[in-house]
DNA sequence: CTGAAAGCGCTTACAG
DNA sequence: CTGAAAGCGCTTACAG
């Protein structure tokens, strides 16, 4: 009772009547135990209000029962984001069911890797999820070198192969968008793109491209905004300016689309009457524009359930699991 | 070089040459270590690609260099909330300078707190940074017993005392969206609260019931919502209809705020003509509403800073500290 | 400044 | 089903 968290094995074998292994077995679920002294131990457990210590049993074990969620990004507004919210939902989804706990992985402001590498290679935990993953931040062949269980949530840059990734099929979302403005109507479509060191931006930009080139129109009004609805709305403010002719925006986020809506608004353009858009992720903000925005879905929820089960069943059996690609679905909604 | 992570602290006293308690000084900063042997350890590190398990340091140490965020809400969709996201920038932030991380302890869906309780006592953190404390959620008491070092993200219920925490003045905060909407000559003054088992909620309501009060007015039309939109939108469409003569809203957060401002262009009630609305946080969404959003700081960063900063000044003395409690501004932009 | 030794609290073959 | 024993990888008085 007194000192609770203090009690240890040792207390507890002793209080039950019995050696520290049998202690052990029984509180750990009783197999191999007879039921007397799984009922004792399990009564000294709760008269000492034992806790086991996880640093004894690590060290041990090898496993430390948490899983890092990586999130290589400098800025802590992605925590804003409501892809970035969901998929963290995800994996806490999964692990709910598992003794696993959530340990968050930023990366530094100062910009280096030392702090995740030594982490990550202190047999601290048992396996990674990426999430938000950029070209340059070595994730890719740091993960690989640290030999832990991963997944990345959006295809990795990666020469090493071998790398577990679950994704949306991007590229057909951006060729889903361009094609679905194209059959509206619109005939001077614009993109604004995610950052191009990210596989999600370049992908929904290619797909776009190449559904605009089939089209035999025009990609050349293409720009690069960072998913956020502040850089949408700098740069949508001068795309309507230098480019009056455009009749539909594809910007590569819902929040992205969202600033586009704002300024459209502001500069007294018609949507969708004369200006079209279209946004990505299906997030929570898409019913809420006005108007409520059209949209490819890009469930982050799904996506981070599918790449956690990933790492846990990696940690069972090292087999090889191949890419989760979900295909996106366009949503209709009223701003195209 | 080979099984990069398997080599040990014997490993490297004996490529360095000296003792396992030589190198263990070295690797930890070199005090007492001659600067011959420093350096000879530090090459036999970098050699062997040695980095300590942490689950062997802990046992001793009694550090496990991780401070908790708890978030005692069932659904995952906290995440989204740009307070929340806020609190979580913000505890990242302060253990950026440190080499503590984040361990994310989400109460289960089950509603239990038995995981919660047993990681805070299984020697598993140093400390406790509390956020979205709801009254029945037990986590005054579960902290309280644990005897770690912790502090909360709005004023805890308790009757404990002791429980450190920072706050915003929510009461204040109430008061002031009131009066203010009063000033603007709004008669017939309603509130959408947060939940009510939350104290910030509690806070904001109470503060805006006495300001109404003070000013001869009612303050029978009060509706609580849970702080999301999609609350705040069902009661707006309820609250509109069935109290037409309405003519300013005080929605206690931003999102929640939102929705009102959703709803009343959906019935054809003109912002901040005949309805004026005032909302709470000050967050990103706010500058973004149509029409832009008045409303109240409510700080998340800055006061998730504050928290942890007294959790890890806890760890250092075990001193008191008083509440952080800063005050709300009123921002005014084009909803009131 | 340095090293031998004890010990942190557990788990896990191993032998019975 | 049970217990004695070894060991996980570190840190920390202690004596020098």
């Amino acid at each position: 009772m007194a000192g609770s968290g203090r009690a240890t094995l040792e207390d507890v074998a002793r209080l039950a009547g019995v050696s520290r292994a049998t202690a052990s077995r029984a509180v750990r679920g009783g197999e191999l135990v007879s039921a007397a002294n799984r009922e004792a131990v399990r009564r000294a457990v709760a008269d000492l209000g034992y806790v086991p210590n996880q640093a004894a049993r690590s060290l041990v074990t090898r496993r430390t029962d948490t899983i890092a969620v990586v999130v290589p990004e400098p800025d802590a507004r992605i925590f804003s984001d409501p892809f970035f919210a969901a998929t963290i939902a995800g994996v806490a989804d999964v692990l709910e069911d598992t003794p696993k706990q959530i340990v968050l992985l930023i990366r530094s402001r100062g910009g280096g890797n030392e702090r995740l590498l030594g982490y990550l290679e202190g047999d601290h935990v048992d396996g990674v999820v990426v999430v938000s993953h950029h070209r340059e931040d070595h994730l890719t062949d740091l993960i690989a070198r640290s030999g832990l269980p991963a997944a990345f949530v959006g295809r990795p840059f990666s020469s090493l192969g071998e790398l577990q990734y679950v994704d949306v099929d991007n590229r057909m979302g951006g060729r889903m968008a361009a094609e679905y403005l194209v059959s509206t109507g619109a005939r001077a479509i614009a993109t604004i793109s995610g950052p191009l060191d990210m596989s999600a931006a370049l992908d929904r930009l290619e797909g776009w491209r190449e559904a605009i080139l089939d089209a035999g129109l025009d990609p050349s009004i293409q720009y690069e905004g960072d998913f956020t609805m502040g850089s949408a709305r700098r740069i949508a403010a001068r795309l309507l300016a230098e480019h009056p002719e455009v009749d539909a925006i594809f910007a590569a986020s819902d929040l992205m689309a969202s600033g586009v809506l704002s300024v459209a608004r502001a500069v007294g353009r018609d949507v969708p009457g004369d200006l079209r858009v279209v946004g990505f992720d299906d997030g929570p903000v898409a019913p809420d524009t006005d108007p409520p925005l059209t949209t490819l879905t890009n469930p982050g929820r799904e996506l981070a359930v599918a790449a956690t089960r990933m790492v846990l069943s990696q940690l069972d059996r090292q087999e090889y699991r191949a890419p989760v690609i979900l295909r996106p679905r366009l949503v209709i909604r009223g701003s195209a």
